[in-house]
DNA sequence: AAACCGGGGCA
DNA sequence: TGCCCAGGTTT
């Protein structure tokens, strides 16, 4: 008679079991990208999955890639040509860093994206997702990795939540307690528990019939209680500073590499004050330069 | 801790 | 229409 099983491995076995089953095929799991790439295919998949949904950031990846294919190579592209080629990815400012990292990584570690966690949050646009799942997944070492998946995985099945709660240190030191010792086990875990939240235990019609972990559900064994949502709502888009920024960019990439008369960048938007403020503070941000009367993607 | 930052897909 | 997305930075 076996003894009760581990907590952790009662959801790290069917979860890496699931896991080689169901895992899907994506251009950064495959091992000719690593080969290709090393880390820095890593950490650009990383730059782009900031907010972007998974299928929306491949086709740019693998473009990026073809043009850009080390961090010494971004380094020496100019700050237009990468607003130019980010293209319509969202979150244009992620170019930016992107471009300051691979400048960082130049410059201070000889063009070899850094393996160290601490290193990698040091560099621009890096945080503690990214700095980890480079660690993890380009270099196989042993950390925790905690996206907006995971944080709901554990909410449910760990803590017995509907929905995870504001972002905190307590969701790494959660996941941290739950990874297996080995290092690629909790590679694999870690990736696991992503895509667990990305394809099953989804957001809003979690797919519990389809889950390996439903045995230990804390959420389905309290019977699905809906705990009320915690997340605060994101501001209207429409009409909003962010529509307007990105309808101004969204022009300044169109008329590349030529700038623009200042006159006929958006003359009948709705309200003129806020094309100003939306000029100005892509400038402010680097996303844009003012030359006397025109205006284009920064040289 | 909260605000800000794009854009598209889907119910 | 509202919600969601392999987050990070700034205040």
């Amino acid at each position: 008679m076996p003894s009760t099983p581990h907590p952790i491995a009662a959801t790290t076995l069917p979860l890496a079991e699931w896991y080689r089953g169901a895992a899907r095929d994506l251009p950064w799991r495959r091992r000719e990208f690593h080969d290709e790439y090393a880390a820095w295919g890593t950490l650009v998949s990383e730059f782009m999955l900031q907010q972007t949904p998974v299928n929306r950031v491949i086709p740019h990846l693998e473009a990026w890639l073809a043009r850009w294919p080390t961090p010494r190579a971004l380094a020496a592209a100019s700050p237009a040509d990468v607003v130019h080629q980010w293209a319509n990815l969202g979150y244009p400012r992620r170019a930016l860093w992107l471009h300051r990292a691979a400048i960082e990584i130049t410059d201070r570690h000889d063009g070899v994206v850094p393996r160290d966690v601490d290193a990698l949050l040091k560099l621009s646009g890096i945080g503690d997702y990214t700095a980890r799942a480079v660690a993890v997944f380009a270099y196989g070492d042993r950390h925790p990795v905690v996206d907006t998946n995971t944080r709901r995985v554990l909410a449910r099945a760990v803590l017995g939540q509907a929905q995870p709660g504001s972002p905190s240190r307590r969701d790494l030191d959660l996941m941290d307690a739950m990874l297996p010792v080995d290092d690629a086990d909790a590679a694999v875990f870690n990736a696991a528990a992503m895509e667990l939240g990305a394809t099953v235990c989804i957001a809003r019609a979690p797919r519990c019939e389809a889950c390996p972990l439903i045995e230990t559900c804390a959420w389905v064994a309290a019977g699905r209680p809906d705990t009320g949502d915690t997340r605060r709502r994101q501001a209207a888009f429409e009409g909003s500073d962010r529509q307007a920024r990105g309808a101004v960019l969204r022009l300044l990439r169109d008329a590349a590499p030529r700038a623009v008369l200042l006159e006929t960048v958006l003359p009948e938007w709705p309200d003129p004050l806020q094309r100003d403020r939306a000029i100005d503070s892509l400038i402010a941000d680097g996303l844009a330069e003012a030359d006397g009367e025109m205006l284009s993607l920064p040289r």
